[in-house]
DNA sequence: CAAATATCAGTAAGACTGACATCG
DNA sequence: CCGATGTCAGTCCTACTGATATTT
């Protein structure tokens, strides 16, 4: 069994974001879970947290999930009352969510574990590899894609 | 809608790599998809191109997927005579993997495929940040991890 | 009427889990 | 007996697709 047998497929940044990310997605949703809570829900918090009320479909830009996913996550949150999802009267159409005091209690427990679980992931870099790491990876996300 | 929103969210390496990860997917799958193949099917016949005959479960752990994955993944790739699975004389619990003819004219098509799609994925960074993105993301994957 | 919002249904791909028979 | 191999069945999470009612 060769030491370094991948060299193509290790050559292919789609592969290597592939791994990475389904061993990240083991770390951090193996801690969430003891929460009770998924990748997605983690997401929704966060967005909500940062802004204020936020409409479904402005919460589902924000953080980048499929509207249609984010009627089952909030369903989710708003029965663990982490989130409050109120009509919003000047506009029929939306509701307006917010984050319940026991959202951001959780919030703040996620933010330990989940911190935990990426300094597990990214153990092999040293710190400035890590703010170098997440800064290209936060160029290639963020770029204008149609 | 503000300029860079989740101030939190972003800094989270599991996150960009999720996000980077499914668009990397979507783009490479798109690509392969006109070949009739999918993500692992790939990662397969790269690693019996580089690596003469192996047995399934070598493979499996060569390509880094689920063993009972391969079962599914080699049925296609044999029904369309891109691969040989021929029993091991020698131990027979093991098929030997072979790469046939059809299978290397259909990996190097595929190269040509995925090196659009990573082209399009990295485009937004030059050429020593793709590298160093690569290099990085390598060593991610590479540790051991119990 | 056209566009946006929210909801419902279902699908697809990838990774994983448990059970089982075979073989060394 | 134990360990490795290959096969089968099914689950979980994330992402996506289509259709529909409501409101602006």
């Amino acid at each position: 069994m060769p030491e370094t047998p991948l060299t193509h497929l290790q050559t292919l940044p789609s592969w290597l974001l592939g791994r990475a990310s389904a061993l990240g997605h083991r770390l951090v949703a193996d801690q969430f879970a003891r929460e009770g809570v998924r990748l997605p829900h983690h997401a929704v918090l966060c967005g909500v947290a940062e802004h204020g009320p936020l409409a479904q479909a402005e919460l589902a830009r924000l953080v980048r999930i499929d509207p249609k996913d984010m009627v089952a996550v909030l369903n989710d949150l708003q029965a663990k009352e982490l989130v409050t999802r109120t009509p919003d009267p000047r506009d029929r159409r939306k509701n307006a969510i917010a984050l319940s005091p026991a959202g951001h209690a959780l919030l703040a427990r996620l933010q330990i574990l989940g911190d935990e679980a990426n300094a597990a992931l990214l153990a092999p870099l040293d710190p400035e590899e890590r703010t170098r790491l997440a800064e290209l990876l936060a160029r290639v996300v963020a770029a204008p894609r149609d």
